[in-house]
Parts: C-alpha cells; structure tokens; sequence
RNA sequence: GCCGGUGUAGCUCAGUGGUAGAGCGCACGACUCAUAAUCGUGCUGUCCGGAGUUCGACUCUCCGCACCGGCACCA
C-alpha cells in the first residue's frame, strides 16, 4: 500500500475564509479522496497560520489578544470545512504545542547546519509587511509601496538563513524532477527566479511580539513564513520522530493558490535541504477565482456568495462546479449562471434522472434488484466502458485536471442512459422477456454504482445518496464491475438532483443585502494629534490631461489644475483609470508631499484613492472650486 | 518596458501540415420508464490580423493586435 500526503496552505488567520480558501480545500479533499478509494494510506492536512504582526494588528482593533482573536477564528475555517464535507485528518493551528515543539526542534536543525547567521541589519522597514526595503526598492519618500505608510528606520540584529547558498541545489532539483512544480508555466517562472540569483533572506524579527521565539536566541521571533512552512511536518510530529512522521513525509502533493509558489518551491525546499530532510515531491499551483468576469475585490464588494449558492444547490454542486468547470491552474471565472446551467444538465438530468428513473423501473418490476441471467447487446460495451473510465479518471488525475476527469465520468453516465434508452427496458415487463429487462436494470444500476465510486472523492454526500438508494447500507468502494449484490431492497427516494427552475422563483434573490461592515471600534493606539493632521494640506483639484508612463504600467502623469497652480503628479493608477477618462475630473491632492521622481518623471503631490487590489479614486461629491482645501 | 503564455462555434474548451471538433445552449425528430427528464439529427465558425515557407497552414516562421501571468513600477 502506498501513502499519500496532501497539504493545503495553512490560511492566514486574520479574516474570515473565503471561495478562494474553499477552491483549494476543495480540490486538496479530492484528490485525498480519491487516493483513499485506490487504497492508498492518506494523510491530508489543512490548517491556519495564527501568528505575525498582521494578526497582532486586526486583534487589536477587535479588542481583543491575538490568541483570543485567533481561538475565535480558527473555529470558523473548521466549521467551513465541516460544510463543505472536507475530509482532511488534521486542522494545524500554529499556535498549538504540537507545532510549537516542531519548530523549536526544525529551527534548531537548521540552526546547527551553520546557514544561520546573526547580522546587524538597519534600514527602512515596513511594520504591516513586516520587511525592510533594499535600498533599490526605495524612494525619496521612504513609504512603503503597499501601505503608504512611512517606513521606519530600524536597527537589529537579525537572523539570516543563507538561502543563496542553495541555488545550484534548487536549479538541479528542478532539472532532476521536471514535476516538482505543476503547472510547467509557474515552473518555468520560477527557473527564471532561480536562474536570476537569489538572496540571503532573514528570518527573524526583534521588533514583532506575536510568534515563536527562536529556540537559540528567544529576543528573536520568527519570521511569519519561517514558522509557517513547516506546520507541514510539524503537524506530523516531526518533533517526536513519531510514527506519523516517518510513515508521511515527504508530502507527495502541496497544493496552494499560485500567488504563494514561491515560498513553497524556494524557501521550503531550501530551508529542508539544509536541514537535511527530503522535498516534498510536488507543488501543485492553481489559478484565482473571479467572479462574472471581475476580480474578486473586498474593497468593492465582489465575492463569491458560497452561503446563498450552496443554500440553493447544495454543497455537493458547488464542488462539482468549481471542479468540473474551471482548468485548474488557470484563473477560473466562478459564474451563478453557469452553476445553475451546470447543475440542472449535468446534475438533475443526466445524473439524478438516471438513477431515478433506473430505481422506477426496478421498483415497479421486482421486488429487489433482479439477477443478470441475461447477457444481450451493448452489455459488454457498457461494462467495458466501466473499466476504461476509471483508467482515463486516473490519468487525469494524475495531472490533476480536474475538470477532464469530471468529464470522463459523464461520458460514461450518458453512455449508461444510452444503453437504457437502446434496449428501451421499459418495453421488457412481459414475462418472455422479464429476464433480459432484469440483466438490463442490473447492469445499470451496478453502472451507477460504480459511478457513485467514482465520484465519491468530487461529490461525496451524492455518492452516499446513491448507494443508499441503490439499497446498499454500507458504502461500497470498489471499482470493480459485478459488485452489486441481488436481491437488496432499492429504495427509490426523492430525486436527488431536483431541477431548479430559474423563473419560478423570480424574487428570492434580494436577501443579499450587503453585509453590514463589522463596526470595529479601532482602540488606535497610534492616534495622531490633531496638529499632525494639520500638517496635511489637502485641496481639490482638477485632472486636466494624462498620459500613460513609458515603460511603467501602472503609473499615469497627470495634469492637475489647483486653482492657483498647476501640478504634474505621478499615480499609480493606471491598471484601475483609462487616461482620457479622468480629464475633467476632481480629485483630491496631497499638495504639501514632498516631490519625488518615478520612473524619470517629476511628482509633486499625490492624488487620493481607496482600495488595495482595486482602486476607486476619492472626489468630492459634487464639483467644488478649485484649490479648496480637504479637511 | 523585459520575459512567458493565450487568442478555434453564443459559452467553456480539445485538436491535427492535407476537406474544422466535444460538452452546454439552440432547432427539429424519436420515445414515454424518468426530475418539461432521455435518445437521435442538425445549425452557426474569415480556427485574432498581416506577410512568408509549402503542392497545401487553423496547425511551421516572422511582424502586429488583444487579453492573461511573472519581473520592474505603485509617493
């Protein structure tokens, strides 16, 4: 029997899971499913990273301690799970004992293979991000490009792992196991990472509270990325050498959204490989979500509304969905519209009507599935297509297209509803023909058990449903043709796919009213004076041209008419405002920043937005004159 | 701007140097066991644009456009 280990990310715990958390869990769940019906021994960890400034940070505006922030959230990930009827066998919280011992052993290791070096480090420093900037990184401002915060300039010492020392290593890993990273597109790009040189990265921070100290310097914490990565032995009691341990790793499959490769496929293996364990075997990348075309954006209120969707369809759809419709590894676009379509077709018709109609049939002819005495036309072909499915379904799996193997059932669910259309098995009931009607409704209700096996890893609670109609008590996992006893009592329930008719129920879609903004009273504790605030000179002005930035795609020079002045001010807009659009627009200028210059060109001020992934420009409401000042 | 990818039916995508494919959707027909389900047949395409190689290109080469991703950039 061969093992396999799977890993989800373990999500960073300073919001609430969203359908991009559920996509990878989903898929994760799968394929653990999956291996578990071939036989194979699985372990399939999921879990929450709990610890860093960012979290220290979002408890303190809640009031609240970062383990109390973090004992409250953790709850809602297993809940979600729980759901979703993900089957992992661990949910980690780095903030247990288990990982705790698992780190202080693993930094230890990595400690005495002397590639970690204490170095006197000063710079600017960004508190959100929790990293300095190298001087190339930097402006004349010194703010941090992400927050717009001023960066601080701090002192420490700090830990640094020598990450450069594995280059070589990581390039002939690559080379050695051209499946180390999947899709071969991320691959290629992290050659390229690799190929370009890499840095000493540090692994410490002094100035961050909220962590596991280091085992040989405890004034230091460990870096968020360091402590997180690896939960994936920790969680399987690295630090005891315990049975789990030695039975799982290393990982046959981490699988992760695409924006965290790196530290998966770099890092990790880097920092395993001085510490002298094995690499897991695959990192496996997906792409992101959208939604009806737009980028999934908190800022402008497009999700995914997995409650009201999952209310409607249920769950087992929205995994089929997401499965089935999207090429992993590429960006999918998650549509209502499509879900639904998906699902009465797919689901209710070619599925659920199946086996309703196949049950009816038995139902009203026997008393219990009849026996296959006799053999006739397209038995053969349908059986054979049984055994062809599950090879084509592991072959896909194998390179984890979801969405083929998905497919590759259904060819055979359609064949099934062929076979009972050609044989016209409905017309059999007199008694010359009796026995043929009952090999036919075998064969077609062990077809549909089979079926059920198969996609017992995608849609589990149908799978069940299934069996359970089929008269099964237990629920059978075997792939193998024949398996279906006579005699059992089939109980033909509700359907269990029931279509969902768009029109008839026009209205019940205006529930969705925006959820109201958790009111967090921010305890700031960095409150600025009013003085300070003063010091902002803020004025509105007017856009009265902008360009594009040579080879900059995100800057726009603008134009910007005060009133009193003009301005030319540089915004890192571009990806979110067409130029000719904002011409004649008022915006808000920061008029007292000091002027910088980008990519060559000249900015004196800044102009006002909201949002992080997507952008929205702050105007006043209705036009006001120019050069009036903000406050 | 640099590097990489993609661009095929209304939608999601597969595909090959030699007359264009699947599923969904749509139209028509068959059937009536079944959830207005199933089965069959059919329809639509300048296979992104242009040039080139070739007897012949959707498939190869070059140029361009659009979109996506990585890097740079975000005052």
């Amino acid at each position: 029997m061969s093992t396999f280990y799977i890993t989800t990310p373990i999500y960073y715990a300073n919001g609430e899971p969203h359908a991009g958390h559920a996509y990878t869990t989903i898929a994760a769940d799968a394929l653990a499913r999956y291996h578990r019906i071939k036989g194979d021994d699985v372990f399939f960890l999921t879990g929450v990273d709990e610890h860093g400034a960012n979290i220290d940070k979002t408890a303190e505006k809640e009031g609240l301690t970062p383990q109390t922030f973090c004992d409250k959230l953790a709850p809602i990930f297993t809940q979600l799970w729980e759901r979703l009827n993900i089957s992992n066998d661990i949910f980690l919280r780095t903030t247990s004992d288990l990982h705790k011992r698992g780190i202080k052993k693993f930094l230890t290791a990595l400690y005495e293979s002397g590639d970690v070096y204490k170095a006197p480090y000063e710079g600017y420093y960004c508190r959100p991000c929790e990293r300095f900037f190298p001087e190339k990184e930097l402006t004349d401002e010194k703010i941090c490009p992400i927050h717009k915060l001023p960066l601080e300039w701090v002192k420490e010492e700090n830990y640094f792992f020598r990450l450069s020392k594995y280059q070589d290593r990581l390039l002939q890993h690559y080379s050695d196991n051209p499946d180390f990273v999947h899709p071969e597109s991320r691959r290629n790009e992290l050659l390229n990472v690799l190929e370009s040189g890499l840095e000493d990265t540090s692994i410490s921070r002094s100035s961050v509270s909220w962590g596991i100290p280091l085992p040989f310097d405890p004034k230091h914490i460990a870096y968020v990325w360091i402590d997180a990565l690896p939960n994936y032995i920790t969680a399987l009691g690295y630090d005891a050498d315990s049975e789990n341990y030695r039975t799982f790793w290393p990982a046959n499959v981490h699988m992760m959204a695409k924006e965290i490769t790196r530290f998966h496929a770099i890092l990790w293996p880097a920092m395993l490989m001085a510490a002298d364990l094995p690499l897991p075997k695959q990192i496996i990348a997906h792409g992101w979500l959208t939604k009806d075309g737009e980028a999934l954006s908190k800022t402008r209120g497009i999700f995914i509304d997995m409650d009201g969707d999952i209310a409607k369809y249920g769950v087992d759809s929205f995994r089929y969905y997401l499965l089935r419709e999207f090429s992993f590894g590429n960006d999918g676009d998650y549509r209502p519209s499509r879900l639904h379509q998906r699902y009465n077709a797919d689901l209710a018709n070619d599925l659920g009507n199946l086996l309703n109609r196949v049950l009816g049939l038995v139902n009203k002819n026997f008393d219990g599935i009849p026996e296959p005495t006799t053999p006739g036309e397209f038995d053969d072909e349908v059986k054979e297509m049984a055994q062809t499915t599950t090879e084509k379904l592991d072959a896909h799996m194998k390179s984890f297209a979801f969405d083929s193997a998905l497919e590759t059932i259904w060819e055979f669910v359609r064949r099934v509803n062929r076979y009972v259309q050609q044989t016209e098995v409905w017309t059999l009931a007199k008694p010359e023909t009796k026995p043929r009607m009952g090999t036919i409704l075998y064969n077609s209700l062990e077809a549909l058990r089979y079926v059920s096996v198969l996609l017992s890893p995608f849609i589990p609670e149908t799978a069940e449903k299934i069996q359970k109609q089929i008269g099964l008590t237990e629920f059978d996992t075997v792939a193998e043709w024949g398996h279906l006893p006579v005699d059992l009592k089939v109980s033909r329930g509700e359907p269990i796919f029931p279509r969902v008719d768009l029109k008839k129920e026009k209205t019940p879609q205006p529930k969705e009213a925006e959820k109201p903004k958790k009111k967090t009273k921010a305890q700031e504790s960095n409150l600025i004076s009013f003085a300070e605030f003063q010091k902002l000179d803020l004025r509105v002005g007017s856009v009265i041209s902008a360009e594009q930035v040579q080879g900059a795609d995100r800057l726009l020079k603008l134009q910007v008419d005060l009133g009193t002045e003009k301005r030319q001010v540089v915004a890192g807009i571009a990806e979110h405002y067409k130029p000719d659009v904002l011409v004649g627009k008022q915006v808000i200028v920061v008029v007292n920043l000091e002027p910088a210059t980008i990519r060559n060109v000249e900015s004196h001020g800044m102009i006002l937005a909201a949002g992080d992934d997507s952008v929205v420009l702050v105007s006043p409401e209705t036009d006001v004159q120019l050069g009036t000042q903000v406050r």
